[in-house]
DNA sequence: CTCGAATTCTAAGGATTTTTAGAATAGCGA
DNA sequence: TCGCTATTCTAAAAATCCTTAGAATTCGAG
């Protein structure tokens, strides 16, 4: 028992922490932030066992970060509001910038993945045989994206996949220095048949090197 | 086990929200935000055991929150660099914006010390026999603060009572929503034999209910 | 009304974290 | 070199958290 009268203040403060302390918890909360989803879809895409999806869910709504509403049987879960996903940024671009296991464990994913970086790209942007592709937001893409780029959200992905062309190979960059979202984009991708390979450091990266972004 | 490659990422980026989900880390972290401080001090200051104070702190410097130079037999902790607390401030907008159970805390916290609503400081304004305090840093003093108000941050409290005189009512006040600094100032100074009341909602309040404030 | 599907609740086992005591280490002054 | 102080390390007990299975609940279709 501490002595101190602020202790019911930091309890309150630590479930927040508590609730962002747990990778489940946390790859949960990326998944939903593509598109809501049912408990069964969520622990399908999540890779994470129904039950547990299930007590997480009931974890994350008692922290307000996610809500659901039914449909029938079902439960669609979305994340409670927009200041969620902004804070689980913040919580990354802290987190990468003092954690030397994430930036490697964000780099080994990413090499795993034969990362293409930014000069590799550069020297390759006029090869009709490349296509870049913007998994971000439409609305990111808008703000700047890769010369000659194509938009096409992850959320969007899987119901626009005829969109994409067989014969190239397939770039596909986010935003951050921490880039879970293009390595799932390619994955995916490459479960469909397509060759696809993500850009080391995203637009980030890219703009650091001090190449130039489009607006058009 | 989980099944999505990121796994490793997300284990990581839990590291902090395990850090910031412990309510005496918390206590720590905000007690080293005033000022450095020796492992003794900060026990002593922050009311946590002595044993407990330097295990905690081992795990702070583990996640990168803390850093220590050492002095002969004594070690100087500090948070490690300025986004620890601009971080712990939007963890705190974000968990008080969503926890109900936060807000009351905050607010019988303030009760249980009196609380001077605006309104009555406002009532009391050309009141000689009362002092507005403002606890915060220099620099957030001199962006705006409360009309007659003396800038008294909370780290330098304890080497400058003497500027404070006995005879008069100090209503403290410090930032945002979220008001622990007002609180310790006005225990600190009763400890001390003072006169003191914190103000509820702080500047933010102040402002939020219409009224000016000085760059003066 | 019954049955099936989706989801949640409850409880328990296992894992992890917190806290603490005692031992160990580091540094300094005599 | 020795003794003292401050701090950290190690290990263990206690507390908390995570995960899961089975039961329970909710809802809709037939």
């Amino acid at each position: 028992m501490a002595e101190y009268p602020e202790e019911p203040i930091y309890q309150q403060l630590a479930r927040i922490g508590k609730a962002f302390g747990s990778p489940v918890r946390l790859r949960l909360l990326d998944v939903l932030g593509e598109r809501e989803r049912t408990v069964e879809e969520l622990a399908e895409d999540a890779g994470i066992p129904l039950k547990n999806t299930s007590a997480q869910l009931q974890q994350l709504r008692a922290a307000h970060l996610v809500s659901g509403r039914k449909v029938g049987t079902r439960v669609y879960y979305r994340l409670a509001d927009e200041r969620v996903p902004q804070f689980l940024g913040r919580l990354r671009d802290f987190a990468h910038e003092r954690l030397a296991d994430l930036r490697n464990a964000v780099s080994d994913h990413i090499d795993s993945l034969e990362g293409v970086t930014a000069d590799e790209l550069a020297a390759r942007m006029s090869d009709p045989g490349t296509m870049v592709l913007d998994v971000r937001s439409a609305a990111s893409y808008a703000e700047g994206h890769l010369p000659g780029a194509v938009s096409l959200p992850l959320a969007e992905l899987g119901d626009r996949l005829d969109e994409l062309p067989h014969d190239v190979e397939i770039v596909a960059y986010c935003g951050g220095p921490f880039c879970v979202v293009s390595p799932r984009a390619v994955r995916f991708l490459r479960d469909h048949g397509y060759r696809a390979r993500p850009l080391e450091g995203g637009i980030t990266g890219w703009r650091d090197s001090g190449r130039r972004v489009d607006t058009t």
